[in-house]
DNA sequence: TTCGTATTACAGCCTCATTA
DNA sequence: TAATGAGGCTGTAATACGAA
């Protein structure tokens, strides 16, 4: 366990994946002091009986809707300012970072992305992603963007920006060609610097 | 409470195909 | 031919769960 009361943004760059995923749970209980946040979110495991593939969200932020929806709930918390302000901060990094290589996917707006997944299973799923495979990166995307109101995946490092990049844009020119795709739309692809910065910003005030 | 088992994430190394 | 991207395979660590 990781005991880091704040890291600097110039820091970020030694950091252990674990001591961030920890960081970023101390954050987001800032920004979200009426509900649970949680490390290594295990979304499955009241449907163990099912016999189903339980993943583990590296960060998620409740209410968790494990026995009942909390659509109402998830719809209340984007009316807080400084939560719909960190929201829209992250949808403006995902589209810079997707435009990063062209425009061939359009970013999604504000209203796209928080009315996406309305059956969502908690309010924001976050997936850090580091020396993984690309099927690896899919698992990560798909479960973040399934899981969330608003999926969040965190690449590492460039290469791993580079890779869901053209992640997303595969699932796009699979739709755009009418083949079975999965629906991105709730997903946020967002450096661990952006949101550090994002939520220094917003929990400073 | 302890131990064994199952599951999952993470990490590293390797091979193969493609491209400049 | 070297660099790069992609995927396969394996080992390790962490965690949850059930049985003793």
């Amino acid at each position: 366990m990781c005991q880091i009361p704040d890291i600097n943004l110039e820091d970020l760059g030694e950091v252990k994946l674990k001591c961030y995923q920890e960081y970023l749970k101390e954050k987001l209980k800032l920004l979200f002091p009426n509900t649970d946040v949680r490390t290594e979110w295990n979304a499955m495991r009241d449907e163990r009986a099912l016999n189903i593939y339980s993943p583990r969200v590296d960060v998620a932020v409740g209410p968790f809707a494990t026995h009942q929806r909390h659509e109402f709930e998830y719809n209340e918390m984007f009316r807080i300012d400084s939560i719909r302000n960190f929201v829209e901060r992250l949808i403006t990094y995902n589209r810079d970072n997707l435009y990063l290589y062209g425009d061939f996917v359009e970013a999604a707006t504000y209203d796209n992305a928080i009315y996406q997944n309305l059956n969502a299973r908690c309010f924001m799923a976050i997936e850090i992603e580091n020396e993984v495979s690309r099927k690896h990166l899919m698992g990560g995307a798909i479960n973040a963007s399934a899981l969330g109101r608003l999926g969040v995946v965190i690449p590492w490092t460039d290469d791993k920006l580079k890779a869901f990049v053209r992640l997303v844009r595969y699932l796009h020119y699979l739709k755009e060609a009418d083949k079975n795709t999965f629906n991105t739309t709730n997903l946020l692809i967002v450096t661990k610097e952006q949101i550090h910065t994002a939520l220094a910003d917003i929990i400073r005030g």
